[in-house]
Order: structure tokens, then sequence, then C-alpha cells
DNA sequence: CTAACACAACTCCTCAGACAAGCTGAGGAG
DNA sequence: CTCCTCAGCTTGTCTGAGGAGTTGTGTTAG
């Protein structure tokens, strides 16, 4: 009968719980009804209801203890980035690259280990040997970066330059099969200047050399 | 028998699939063995795989089609922020904001529109109302740097702004009650200065004093 | 009177079976 | 060749049953 009206109830049931849950009727920690109160409830089946709480369980919202009951745990589920990176323009989110790779870039330069310096240049020399395709490209590109972000010390700034980096991944190598071949010299010469920055501990100047490495290819992206 | 051995079946069966997903045994996209094929498999009902399945969706990672099957969706979950934020310390969070809030003031500078000035002052004038309780006093202060964030027309970084923002709202509160009433005149010159250098669209002294405001706020919580 | 124990009631966890609803591809009718 | 039908597969939902853990109550020993 319904032409195109295919919400699985238990997705409803997870939909109609958020909604009472961000409305405010529990409080962070406190018990929510059960199961067995919610399904005769709501008009459904209990695996139906248990299927809905697992499903905000793993979007971190509820959490459940077996033998005590379904618990709130965060009003609001962890953001989806899948779906915002979907909706919004590549700007924004290399504009997000930029905040984090910058900020990253001069707390780098101020505590990074011996160690960790030479795997920045291990994964500057890789793109010399490397450039087969324009997506091995990408990724060993991707691999600079993130090993300058994991010297910064700093577990937020890595996790959410994993984030972006995954996310744009299919954005940058669509750029850079349309605008064919672009200055991948001087990206290197960039990055060895990145390296240099870090090596001397100049924090300033390693957060600026990133800063227009990315906004280059922000504005080389933009005007594709 | 098992001392302190809690974790559901379902929890073991989620785990092991997103093991098996990272592991690279299915591509993004593809249809993975269904529930009737993996319960037998593994040794466990049908319902459990199912929740399972669940969880693993309402973390983006798979999802569900009735009559066609499960599909992979993406290979990694979305971080979760709020373990994130709890097993790492307060600075490398700020230092997160320091990224977001400094790039977004910059600009936000170059794009406010008029109505988003009067947003931004209207936020920076609140402050010397409400001065009742540490709590508001921090909310107020939430308040004004958001409106600068929104003023950045980038949803992404608004987005990192609020997953921030509202995970470390308690131990701002906390820090200034230990230290006890901090240079709240100081703080409220601070944001004048960061409007002034947004309404006259100077994009390097609104990232600038963003990011001194923030480093101070880093630093003042470091030594407690 | 206090503290430790026993237990009942409640909760979530797991399984099995049944049927509904939707998708897909093979095969036949035109 | 195109379109239709349909069998066989998949996920979706419900129900009943029993297992296991938690919590609070009441009892009992000291």
């Amino acid at each position: 009968m319904s032409p195109i009206l295919r919400e699985s109830l238990s997705d409803q049931v997870a939909r109609l719980l958020l909604a009472r849950i961000q409305a405010g009727e529990w409080k962070v920690g406190q018990k929510l009804p059960g199961e067995t109160t919610l399904a005769p409830q709501l008009g459904v089946g209990r695996s139906t209801v248990r299927e809905a709480i697992r499903q905000l369980s793993g979007q971190g919202v509820l959490s459940t203890r077996q033998g005590a009951g379904v618990f709130l745990q965060a009003v609001s589920p962890s953001v989806d980035w899948d779906a915002l990176v979907t909706r919004t323009n590549i700007s924004s989110i290399l504009e997000a690259r930029i905040a984090i790779e910058s900020e990253a870039a001069a707390l780098a330069a101020e505590r990074h280990t011996r160690d960790e310096l030479d795997v920045i240049r291990a994964a500057l020399a890789l793109r010399d040997v490397d450039r087969i395709t324009i997506e091995t490209r990408v990724d060993t590109d991707t691999a600079f970066h993130r090993s300058v972000v994991v010297a910064s010390h700093n577990e937020v700034l890595t996790e959410l330059f994993d984030t972006f980096a995954e996310r744009s991944r299919e954005a940058m190598i669509q750029m850079l099969e349309l605008s064919g071949e672009p200055g991948t010299d001087h990206d290197q010469l960039t990055h060895a200047q990145i390296v240099e920055a870090i090596a001397t501990r100049d924090a300033s100047a390693a957060s600026e050399l990133s800063r227009a490495h990315l906004v280059a290819l922000r504005d080389g992206l933009a005007s594709h």
C-alpha cells in the first residue's frame, strides 16, 4: 500500500527514542523503561525494541547492563561525518584540514622526537619512488601528512586528521585526475620545507607552510 | 565461573565482524554473508547476529536492505569522541579547539554577514549581564565562541566546535571553580578585541587573538 | 541492634521457530 | 528481443521459552 515508505520498524523506534531523549525525558545516567515496558507501549515486539536499543548503543547514546536495565549515556549521537561530508562541499573539509594540520605542524615542531622525525623523512622519501598511479600518490601524500600530525603528540588531532583524510581521499583523486598532473615537484618542495621547519623546531614556519600548502590545494580544487 | 568477563555475545560478534571488516575481508559496498549464514557459522542464534549487525549499523559501518542483504558501508566506525575525550587530557582537547577556532575566526573575519556580526556582538554583551554562576558564565562564553565559528560559514568547523565544546564544558567549570575567579575582565577585553578584528575583516588578527586567548586558557588549566 | 546471608522479583541475554515483506535472477509468454 | 511471472533467497517482525545477572527485601546469626 504505502508506495515508498520503507523505514524499518526498529529504525522508527530508534528515531522515536532519540527524539524523546533529546526532548529531555531522561537525564544522562538515568534508567530508561525496559524493553518489556516499551514494546507493548509502542505496540511492537520485544526484539524490535531490542534492535533499536542496540542501534542507539552503537551510536553511544544508550548502554545496557544485564539484570540492571537500559541507561542513557549521552544525549546526542556522535556526528555522522560521512553524511556531513557528502552534503557539504570539499572546500569546507579542506578548511577543516587546514585548521587541524597547521596547528599540528606547529606542535610537531615543538614536540617531535628523533624517531618521529625519521618517520616523517621516510614518508617524504617514499614519494620519489612511488609515483605510479594517482591513487598511490594521494596515499603516500596522506601518509606524509599523517606522520606530521602524529608527531604533534595529540591524539585528538590525529583522530580528526584520520576522520577527514579518509573522507576526502576520493575527492582528491578525482581532482588530480581532472587537473592532469599538477605541480608535483612543487608539492614535494613544500613538503621538504615543512620537514626542514619541523626539524629546526620552527613552529610558526611549519604552521604557515602547512597552511599555504593546503590553501593552494583548496583553491586549486575550487576552480574545478 | 568467569570472574569479570562480561561481554555480551552480540558485542563479541560485532567486534569480530568489525575486525574481519578492517582486515579487508570485504570491500566497501560489497555484500556480506547474511545472518542466516553467519549465525550457524559462528555458533550463535540469528537474533544475536542481527543485534550485532544493528550495532554496527548504528556506527555507520553496515547497512541492511530487506530482501537484499547486508552491505559494507564504511571500514571504520565513527570515532567515539566521548571515550577519546575521557582518556586524553584536557590540554589535547583545548589544542583541538585552538586549531578549530583560530581558523574559524579568520574565516569569520572574511565571510561574516552583517546579521552574524550582530549576533556575535549580542553574545558578547550577554556576558556583562549574566555573571551569576560559574556555569552560566561558561555557557555564555561558549555561546560567544560559537557565534564566531558559525560566522565562518563552514558547517564542518561548526560541528567540530560543538563536539568539543560540549565535551570540555565540565572540565572548564571545574577549572574555574578551583582557580577562583580568574581574569574575567581580561577575557572580556580579549573577546571585544576579537569582535573588533572580525568587524574590520582583519583575518590574521582575529586568528591570532583567538589563539592567544585559548592558549592562555590551556596553560592556566595545565598548571592546576 | 547490626551485619551477613538467602532469596524473590526484576532486568537483559540468547535461542528457536514461524510468518511477513522485499529483492533477484531464471525462465517462459508475447 | 522485451516484458512478465514466480520460485527462492534475503532481511523484518513477533512470540515463547529458558538462562544469567542485578537489586532490594526480609530473615537470621552474632
